[in-house]
RNA sequence: GCUCCCUUCGUCUAGCGGUCCAGGACGCGGCCCUCUCAAGGCUGAAACAUGGGUUCGAUUCCCAUAGGGAGCGCCA
């Protein structure tokens, strides 16, 4: 029932049933299992606006029990790279974006093209040209300078003799009357006029199939019933159509996702920061919430802004997808992946963590435990690097004063009360956390001072800076050794630069 | 130029004809909490692009206009 195209589509009830809904019906179809693919080209890294592709394909092949296939299309061979191939995968790894079939390169399947190729100009479905680029350069040149739209006008359509030294293209020869639709799950039915699409590339000059016709292949042989993909690829869609029915192939149904651009509105590029999906990795998000944004971008549930994996699984429902494009948001994503710090589990985010400490040469032994770390830190890092940088003087020795937190916290009238904590420290049983806030409020009140009044420099002296947990966890963490050399070091920075 | 898509607070969105002088979230302002920074709580400002229809009634349906976006390659 799929195979219906644009005769049945045409015919003049779907403008006026709500076509969503008769849409759904035929996706929903229970003897039908999904099976959705994505299919990047290796031309570059792993884009964000890839990922949201990859996400909702995915999604939606999960959420129906069905199949998600990996594919490869590589069929650019200048510009396709190995390197491209292994950025996309670990890319998906990282995000956990897993695929039942694949990574299939249309590049192992060239035979089967030229089959096909082969079969359609049998049928007479496509024809030889000969123009070259520059006759056709000049044809459409002309067309642009009479005001007409550029088009191939088909004057290979009915030659006989291969032209001597030439070797041709295959094009399709498309129908030019009539109309086609697309039935889309997220715009619903669009229809196109024939006459505006003319004799498309299948196969190259050197024997290389286009886009559009190892597409095409690709989802009929794969058994794709749904093709989710960026709507830029919305008005190429009729033209494949054609192809698949030329081919007599079933056509798939459609859902072309709106495009996520930058902030001020232009596609989303390198210039509005990371679009690269491993660069955020590396700036220490979380794969959890980079999904969780992305699947907010064009999809909501009801007002529920936090998803877990099975939650997105379970919840998502292309027809609730938007068909307008979205603003990436670096706010609202930093929001999320702290709130994904916040909840997540200790042990897996100090393993993830301690990547980052390593990336930034920072050593480890000698400091407190990672997962400690995390949970001092976990309500004030936006990102796992943010932590890396914050805890630092954790882990590294000397730790640099900072100079203005010096000159306004670490004053002569400070030093009586800095030595007396010391002497309480060194005669302390335990260095937990409680017996050190008392130890410090003690001190505080002996000396006259309200409990900020001592903890402020007493942060300085041992961190460094004016930032940092509450002052007996961050005593807790630096531990009882380094505490007593740096409240030393302090000391003896207030008598040497104090006066 | 032609074809197609899109249009609710600054941003992401809820809304599927009356429940909307429009709800949530990020961000922003204020207050509270407080040893710093955060986190958290409370609170405030902030939107249905415009014009026509349809209807007893439009944010919701239809048509224009305007403004965005995409496609029109031997790129994908």
């Amino acid at each position: 029932m799929l195979s219906q195209t644009a005769g049945a589509a045409t015919s003049g009830h779907s403008r006026l049933v709500p076509s969503r809904i008769a849409i759904l019906f035929a996706a929903t179809d229970p003897a039908m299992t999904v099976k959705t693919r994505f299919a990047p080209s290796p031309t570059g890294y792993l884009h964000i606006g890839g990922v949201r592709t990859a996400l909702f394909s995915w999604l939606y092949a999960r959420h129906h029990g069905g199949r998600f296939v990996l594919r490869i299309e590589d069929t650019d061979r200048e510009r396709s790279t190995e390197e491209s191939i292994e950025a996309i995968l670990t890319g998906m790894a990282w995000v956990g974006l897993d695929w039942d079939e694949g990574p299939v390169r249309q590049t192992e399947r060239f035979a089967r093209y030229a089959e096909v190729a082969e079969s359609m100009l049998r049928a007479g479905t496509a024809y030889r040209c000969y123009c070259s680029r520059e006759e056709l350069d000049a044809m459409r040149a002309a067309q642009v300078a009479r005001g007409e739209n550029p088009r191939y006008d088909g004057r290979c359509r009915e030659r006989r003799a291969p032209v001597p030294g030439v070797s041709p293209v295959l094009r399709l020869r498309s129908p030019g009357t009539g109309s086609v639709v697309v039935r889309d799950l997220v715009h619903g039915d669009v229809p196109f006029d024939n006459a505006g699409l003319d004799d498309l590339i299948l196969v190259r000059s050197d024997g290389v199939p286009t886009f559009h016709f190892g597409v095409v292949v690709d989802d009929a042989d794969m058994g794709i019933t749904h093709v989710i993909r960026g709507d830029d690829h919305l008005t190429n869609t009729p033209r494949q159509i054609h192809i698949l029915q030329a081919l007599g192939m079933p056509v798939p149904v459609y859902a072309h996702l709106p495009m996520i651009l930058g902030p001020d509105g232009a596609r989303l590029s390198k210039r509005h920061g990371a679009v690269n999906v491993l660069e955020y990795r590396e700036q220490g998000y979380l794969p959890e919430a980079l999904l969780n944004y992305l699947v907010r971008l064009g999809w909501a549930h009801g007002d529920q802004e936090l998803f877990t994996r099975e939650e997105m699984i379970r919840l998502f429902d292309i027809a609730d997808v938007n068909a307008a494009a979205a603003r990436f948001n670096p706010e609202k994503l930093a929001w999320l992946n702290q709130q994904y710090i916040q909840r997540g589990d200790r042990e897996q985010l100090a393993g993830q963590f301690a990547a980052h400490l390593a990336r930034r040469a920072i050593a480890v032994q000698g400091g407190p435990p990672l997962a400690a770390v995390v949970d001092a830190y976990r309500e004030r890092a936006v990102t796992l690097d943010d932590l890396a940088q914050a805890s630092r003087y954790l882990f590294v020795e000397p730790v640099p004063l900072d100079e203005k937190a010096a000159r306004q916290h670490l004053k002569p009238a400070i030093a009586p009360a800095l030595e007396r904590l010391r002497e309480r420290f060194a005669a302390l049983g335990g260095w937990q956390r409680q017996d050190l806030h008392e130890a410090v409020a003690t001190v505080a009140a002996d000396c006259g001072l309200g409990f900020g009044k001592l903890g402020q420099p007493l942060r300085v002296a041992i961190t460094g800076g004016t930032v940092s947990p509450p002052i007996d966890v961050t005593l807790e963490l630096v531990g009882r050794e380094r505490t007593a050399a740096r409240l030393a070091q302090a000391l003896a920075h207030i008598a040497a630069y104090g006066a």
